[in-house]
DNA sequence: TTCTTTGAACTGACTGGTCAGTGCAAAAGT
DNA sequence: ACTTTTGCACTGACCAGTCAGTTCAAAGAA
């Protein structure tokens, strides 16, 4: 049921060739953006020929199309894991978002060059990939949105939190100051910029009495 | 001798030219982004010949970094205007905080073009206009870093909070709440975003007892 | 006033290079 | 047998940047 549309029956080594072909195009297209690079650079950079590129998409948008659709699975299947690995353990909603948190950060200290790319291209408009790119923007931030309606019907969280925003709100905050992290201060530990997330989320920036 | 990148004695002809050409650039390049945008599309839509790009920029980047660093020009001018005010106004550092929250507000419901570009290229690397993004980024986010370090030392806000990070994720909720009101729910009222933001800001998140 | 000169500002056809995508025969892999 | 990859030559569109020539407002000359 599940794999994307146009990978009907790939054989491992197919398989193996796009992994590749993925690899090289997220990090090329990250540092220089979509029309900037080149075909010719993703093949080389994956130590492919340029016909196995176009042997295994049709086209250089597909390409890239298919490469956001894999890489916002991972995202959502990890964000959805972790809300629900609290869920089981009993506790809260807001535990759940702090779980949210570390699962954004992991995943961008796993794939930094992805995240970026992604960010750079979720609020254009006019171009080839647009309506995937919508698709797959909702299927991450329903996660986070789903936490908090379920965290307003049980009490947990204010009647009067805006559920959008708050979710927009929410995963920018991480999406930006992971990648500062993650450019300007790569020394720091995950485990640092996750407590600092945290008490912006738990309110706990105003000093204590 | 050119008359060097900073405009020193810029005709008013000219600059009305200039003003023409970011407006046109702008737009052009948040839409589509630098590469896939042609100096030709600048120009027409601008209504002025290819080669007056040219008489006025030595180049499609340098045209671009300028309009960079014109346009957060802008937003650290607002920004520092909303935490002086209150500053003036004998308010505490939280309510400033919340002001430049308003101030970024006001800035992307004025420029979302500007604001779409520049999140489009903050993170890249090995682009031509590399340093210049750097310089400006940290002339904005410093404002932000200020108004917290005040705010440490007065002792209303906490001393473990981390500056730095914390400064970014401010920036990231802004920003990433801001993009998705206009690019998604744009009926939303400044007034409303704000109110949701504010909210967060103040750990007023969870339900009361 | 009316004419002339000056140079900054602007024009757009043109050039040289780049790049997505094609075609295909031979080789390698399964 | 068949799928997949290779290598490489080729094309046609597209595009940054150039440059010889034009416009025009304003300063000065008559």
């Amino acid at each position: 049921m599940e794999s994307s549309s146009t990978t009907p029956g790939g054989s491992a080594r197919r398989e193996a060739t796009r992994q590749k072909l993925y690899e090289a195009a997220v990090t090329l297209i990250a540092e220089q953006g979509f029309s900037a690079t080149t075909v010719d650079e993703i093949a080389e950079r994956a130590g492919v020929a340029k016909g196995t590129v176009y042997y295994n998409f049709a086209s250089k948008s597909v390409l890239f199309e298919e490469l956001l659709r894999h890489g916002v699975g991972l995202l959502t299947a990890s964000l959805r894991e972790a809300a629900e690995r609290t869920a089981g353990e009993g506790r809260g909603k807001v535990d759940a978002l702090d779980a949210m948190i570390r699962a954004g950060l992991v995943f961008i200290d796993r794939y930094p060059a992805f995240t970026q790319l992604y960010v750079a291209e979720l609020w254009r408009t006019n171009r080839a990939w647009n309506s995937t790119l919508l698709v797959v923007r909702q299927q991450a931030v329903a996660v986070v949105e789903g936490v908090l309606h379920e965290g307003v019907a049980t009490g947990e969280l204010s009647e009067e939190i805006d559920v959008p925003l708050t979710a927009a709100a929410l995963v920018g905050m991480v999406l930006v100051a992971a990648l500062d992290w993650k450019s300007f201060q790569p020394e720091r530990t995950l485990d640092d910029v996750h407590a600092a997330l945290s008490r912006l989320l738990q309110g706990r920036v105003s000093g204590r009495p």
